[in-house]
DNA sequence: CGGGATCCGCCCGGATACTG
DNA sequence: CAGTATCCGGGCGGATCCCG
């Protein structure tokens, strides 16, 4: 997903250019099309792999897989093995993410909100044009 | 960029599924790879095309056109044409996006705290793998 | 100045099949 | 149960050229 190494602002030294917006690689970690999803529903607590299947309507067991991969390595999730019979994983968020969890609420009211503006705003966009 | 129209919750009627995310609806809005930065550089005035080209170091002209029109489309930035020559155009934001202007620079301020930690995270991922 | 049109490479993400 | 492997199409975004 992002596994392109996106900036987050490498080496402090030098200066640090004044010009770096970080918004766009916030963005980059969880403007995947279903990251946020798998946050939202681990944001109620641990869930194993196909809790997570079950919860989110649509997803493949691919883009689960790597969605979560992605969200492990940028440190966001964790992922723990019990070792049983059968297999059992479990994943959870870490603490990294509790300081967005607000912003990301207040997004997404917005979007309730804002919708059917939006809709409207498309409507007539596409019917000028 | 966003020209898949995405649901933004069609009809309220029927009884609107409860398990819809408006989440990655929101960055399906603003999560196009230059949006974002359009947005914060409206955020603190009006600008002209090529401000905001020579602003958004690595834009070319297409992408932002592009974002732009896209952004335009969804109700979130205007676009006036001064009747002048040469042309004149200028770009400013609704105040649709003055409700998210708050959570979005929280997650920004997020991102710059938590850079160093995910790139930690990062190399500690890689190089475990 | 502020675009539009076109071509194209690449990567995201879907479908399917196989595995410890 | 929890993945991995492979194939593949579509669209996102870059480069380039043209236009009013």
């Amino acid at each position: 997903m992002s596994q392109r190494n996106i900036a987050v602002t490498d080496q402090p030294g030098a200066g640090a250019g004044p010009e770096d917006c970080p918004l766009p690689e916030v963005l980059a970690l969880i403007g995947g099309k279903w990251s946020a999803q798998v946050l939202v529903e681990l944001g109620a607590g641990p869930r194993r792999f196909t809790q997570l299947e079950r919860a989110i309507e649509g997803i493949s067991r691919r883009m689960l897989t790597v969605s979560l991969r992605d969200l492990e390595r940028n440190g966001l999730v964790t992922r723990t093995v019990h070792p049983d019979s059968p297999p059992r994983v479990e994943y959870a968020t870490t603490p990294l993410i509790e300081d967005i969890r607000e912003p990301l609420e207040a997004l997404t009211a917005w979007a309730r909100r804002a919708a059917p503006v939006i809709t409207a705003a498309r409507r007539t966009y596409d019917s000028h044009r």
